[in-house]
RNA sequence: GGCGCUAUGGUGUAAUUGGUUAACACGCUGCCCUCUCAAGGCAGAGAGUACGGGUUCGAUCCCCGUUAGCGCUACCA
């Protein structure tokens, strides 16, 4: 049977990055085995799911790439009828029963904290979950009270002797008793199916045989195979991945950490969707030991050298080729960020990444996103389509070296492309204010600029070294100046690169510009 | 409270069926290169594998316990 995976986010909110890598995962292991990849939104809680949400979820997998799901979008609350109809047929089966017991109202702030107490209390007083009074009501009396309007949940009746198992193909083995599963409700009183029941009624229906999901759901596997159980259908296969989590391996969560975990925020700083991926990848998966595999593979593993094997940096289709569920492994990850920080805002290794893309993709890749960040910054002149097309495509080769992000292109990299540009403070003093005579050699350097001929990267730094000498003075203060005049600046590209690319004309200009300064 | 999952430098990961001076990448420090900053090259700091037992000639690896983090324990998903 060929494989069918499928990517089933709660839309209550952007994608974070977890449940990207969800997705990626899924998508992967279809792309692997050759298999399809469903796209399924789980919108069974009316009151949290938002359609808002739904479209960035979209939104967020078109960014990254991976938005080719097969066949249509189910989205799971238009299955409702379904799964209430299959809760009331395990009833009539006996597989599940009728529960009268009033719902008990209960606050959202701490759940977590009731459940505990709850549970405190009942093992306390020595109460079983499976000692509900209406477990083993007569069907003629459970029937009766239905028929009298009284409301009422379905729970699924768990056999008080048994366990269940399954083979994780990220955990192993894992098998849990009876005795830990309480009756889990399938239908709330007002006929609303809950998650446990439909995930796995749509999983059926979707024909699901790969269930790939958070680390969260683990022990809710072992309710699920029950439902599966009940509903007489055969178990697909599970696996889990770890989880990611915040620095000092706390829970990385929306509402403690905001817009640091939302996929859209790293769109909308510069980063490129393939290093946005490659990264995701390395989060709990054993690329090393990949590579390491691959060359075992080949036969000759020891002769590799270490420095040729592949490194970190993949392609979607280099990743989607060493991918394999046995190479997760399963401790959690922990995702590096610090709001506090500018320079590590977030974790080092995806700036690293990022940075690496930008600087050895290929350049007709990178164009169009530069060419993209410079429309959204105002910046995109309509001659980089036409006369000045290799003019661009020189300049983002000459900047993009030292860029981590596509922002930079519009922020640092401003001063390739607008004549309105800012200076830095710091740059002015060292490189402009420093050394008073600037303010004469400046407009004289701009003289001679505008003089050379032909005006290339060779004659400019021979000009400009020539009249260093001239002026007796060091060829750096010049240069230095020279970075600073022309790009606002104290760091960038070789000097006399910059000349050529911003042009004799911009370049005289902002040299004589640049003496007012002094 | 119960049950479950996990535990290798700051972070992501390696360590072939138990035998390594515990490896690689990011980050960090220094040097080289140089017109600056990157990149690149070189060198270095940083873990004795959470802790405590056990099995074994030998344990990062197998077993037990403890601790910590996380998950599930909802008429949330």
């Amino acid at each position: 049977m060929s494989i069918r995976v499928r990517f089933a986010p709660s839309p209550t909110g952007y994608l974070h990055i977890g449940a990207a890598r969800t997705a990626l995962f899924n998508w992967l292991y279809a792309r692997k085995t050759g298999g399809e990849f469903l796209l399924r939104i789980e919108d069974t809680d009316l009151q949290r799911s938002t359609e808002e949400s739904t479209r960035s979820i979209l939104e967020g997998l078109r960014w990254l790439g991976i938005d080719d799901y097969d066949g249509d979008i189910v989205f799971q609350s238009a299955n409702a009828a379904k799964h209430r109809a299959d809760a009331l047929r395990l009833v009539e089966e006996g597989k599940a029963y009728r529960d009268f017991t009033p719902k008990a109202e209960r606050g959202d702030t701490n759940v977590k904290q009731d459940i505990a107490e709850r549970a405190r209390a009942a093992s306390h007083a020595g109460t079983s979950h499976r000692s509900n009074p209406f477990r083993d009501l007569s069907s003629g009396e459970s029937e009766a009270r239905r028929a009298a309007g009284e409301p009422f949940a379905v729970r699924l009746k768990v056999a008080h002797e048994g366990r269940t198992t399954f083979e994780d193909a990220v955990y192993g083995a894992q098998e849990r008793d009876y005795s830990e599963i309480e009756d889990l409700v399938l239908l709330r009183s007002d006929g609303h199916p809950l998650y446990n029941l439909s995930v796995v009624c749509d999983d059926i229906e979707m024909g699901i045989t790969d269930v790939i999901r958070g680390q969260d759901h683990l022990t809710n596997t072992h309710k699920q195979i029950l439902i599966y159980e009940a509903l007489g259908k055969p178990l697909p296969r599970f696996a889990h991945l770890p989880l990611i989590l915040a620095p000092g391996g706390k829970k990385l969560s929306k509402r403690t950490h905001g817009e640091i975990v939302s996929l859209t925020t790293y769109r909308d700083a510069g980063f490129l969707p393939a290093a946005f991926c490659n990264f995701l990848a390395l989060l709990g998966w054993a690329t090393t030991g990949v590579q390491f595999a691959a060359s075992v593979a080949t036969g000759d593993a020891a002769a590799v050298p270490v420095d040729e094997r592949i490194g970190e940096i993949m392609s979607l289709s280099e990743i989607e080729e060493n991918f394999s569920l046995e190479r997760i492994h399963r401790n959690p990850a922990i995702f590096n960020f610090d709001a506090n920080n500018p320079k590590r805002w977030t974790d080092d290794k995806l700036i690293w990444i990022n940075a690496e893309y930008i600087r050895t993709m290929p350049r007709e890749e990178l164009l169009p996103l530069v060419r993209a960040e410079l429309v959204a910054a105002g910046l995109w002149r309509e001659e980089y389509d036409g006369d000045r097309r290799e003019w661009f495509a020189r300049a983002v080769d000459l900047i993009r070296e030292r860029f981590y992000t596509l922002k930079d292109f519009s922020g640092q990299g401003r001063a390739y492309f607008a004549d309105d540009f800012e200076f830095d403070g710091a740059a002015v003093k060292k490189n402009l204010q420093k050394e008073p005579r600037l303010k004469e050699l400046l407009p004289a350097l701009a003289e001679r600029i505008e003089q050379t001929e032909p005006f290339t990267t060779e004659t400019c730094e021979a000009t400009l070294r020539a009249f260093a000498d001239e002026a007796g003075v060091k060829a750096g203060l010049l240069i230095n100046a020279a970075r600073t005049a022309l790009s606002g600046q104290s760091v960038g590209p070789s000097m006399f690169e910059v000349f050529d690319i911003i042009g004799r004309e911009a370049s005289a200009r902002r040299l004589r510009d640049a003496a007012r300064l002094i």
